[in-house]
DNA sequence: ACATATTATTAGGTAAACCTAATATATAAT
DNA sequence: ATTATATATTAGGTTTACCTAATAATATGT
């Protein structure tokens, strides 16, 4: 059936959120793919089934879901695509560096093998995006990501930004409007208590970081 | 309602090919732009029927479509898009030209206008694509194209190529195999009785072309 | 003017990916 | 062990954009 329609979209979408959950949780829980990608667990629950059917992922009950080799690679490529886009369009296109998430998503799947490491090759062969993100390989490995998260790190703790996990373009912008980005140093000054926000230092300046938010921006920590 | 797809897809071809077969043919027989989508009339009635109820188009019965000022803004943009990807895809990552018509068209759906106008700084606000044919203004104006069909020469005359007319990627990639491409010195030799094909030159080569592929080769005839 | 060919419409269907509401099942907490 | 909570499934519905088959309306050629 003919169809100007790219149906494998939403696929890729999946493949790629449960990728970068699964850096947070493994297996990863059904009801956050559905929460990231903004839609209803029965509906995210049938694509799942439907994604077992196609080998791309086991879903084990009430644990959550798991990429198999093939839908991790496909999930790899995906984000390797969006990566290299976010480049191109900070670097090249000269587009801030908070803002390129969302766009680059699109392209990405629009974009195949080809165009994707002519990119590549054009780019440079870049090994991070603006994010700080490692831009996985051709083959569809991901680099073993480095740091901890800020969360972790205690009062008079500090080091420099290296990454920003790539939660939701509302997340980026939020954090680039306080001057946090990957490169800057930043230092923990005080925690509240009962598992409270962060009181951080970046340039001098004071800001205030609840826990879910300080869990996304990974920190190589000095010494 | 929230989807993950992007719903405007079909409607963006639409606008586009319709766009693009005016200049054959005004108004567009419904027909047309059936086959040229790849679908069957049905489909492609019932989309014009949507379409119009958007004021995208107006549609007389067995006559054919034109599009509305707005409409025509839009496909005007799409081109835009389009054609400043197939930029892109030749110049900066070295795609061949007769490749870049697939691959350029499906960037355009998922290319804003914030990514068009950055690429279009980027690539120094170039005038045509590598087909030859011209990019629509920001605005959403397309210059008025020059030069002739190779259709319309008699024997003996001859121009040079200044563009090929995006139909696909298979007329394309014929003509690419035969040399045939914007810039190239062509001359009629001769043209078989009853409206038959047209013997050409093209770099020393003699090629016949049959009268439906003569007629997307635009030349500037010389003196 | 009439037959033929073209074009349009109607009716009924499909697939993908979403939805709500209701129900069932498993895990965790007392 | 029972209850409460979290997770899963079932049933039934929606939209977009496609399909075939059949019918109706218009245009065109002789």
């Amino acid at each position: 059936m003919k169809q100007l329609h790219d149906f494998g979209e939403s696929e890729e979408m999946y493949l790629k959120t449960i990728a970068e959950l699964a850096s947070e949780q493994d297996p990863v829980p059904v009801t956050w793919v559905a929460e990231r990608l903004g839609i209803c667990t029965v509906s995210a629950s049938e694509m799942i089934h439907r994604m077992e059917d196609r080998r791309l992922l086991e879903h084990t009950p009430y644990k959550g879901v798991r990429l198999t080799e093939e839908g991790c690679q496909r999930a790899n490529n995906i984000i390797r695509r969006q990566r290299l886009w976010e480049c191109f369009l900070t670097d090249n296109l000269a587009i801030s560096w908070d803002h390129v998430h969302d766009l680059a998503c699109r392209l990405e799947h629009a974009t195949d093998a080809v165009v994707t490491e002519a990119l590549a090759e054009y780019l440079d062969q870049p090994t991070t995006c603006p994010h700080g993100n490692p831009i996985p390989s051709t083959s569809g490995e991901m680099p073993s990501p480095e740091g901890i998260p800020l969360v972790d790190l205690a009062p008079g703790e500090g080091g420099v930004i290296i990454r920003i996990h790539p939660v939701s373009a509302v997340l980026i912008r939020h954090l680039s409007s306080k001057g946090i980005e990957p490169g800057k140093e930043i230092e923990v000054k005080e925690i509240a208590p009962f598992d409270g926000p962060q009181s951080i230092l970046v340039d001098d300046e004071m800001h205030v970081l609840g826990r879910e938010v300080a869990a996304h921006i990974i920190i190589r920590p000095n010494e």
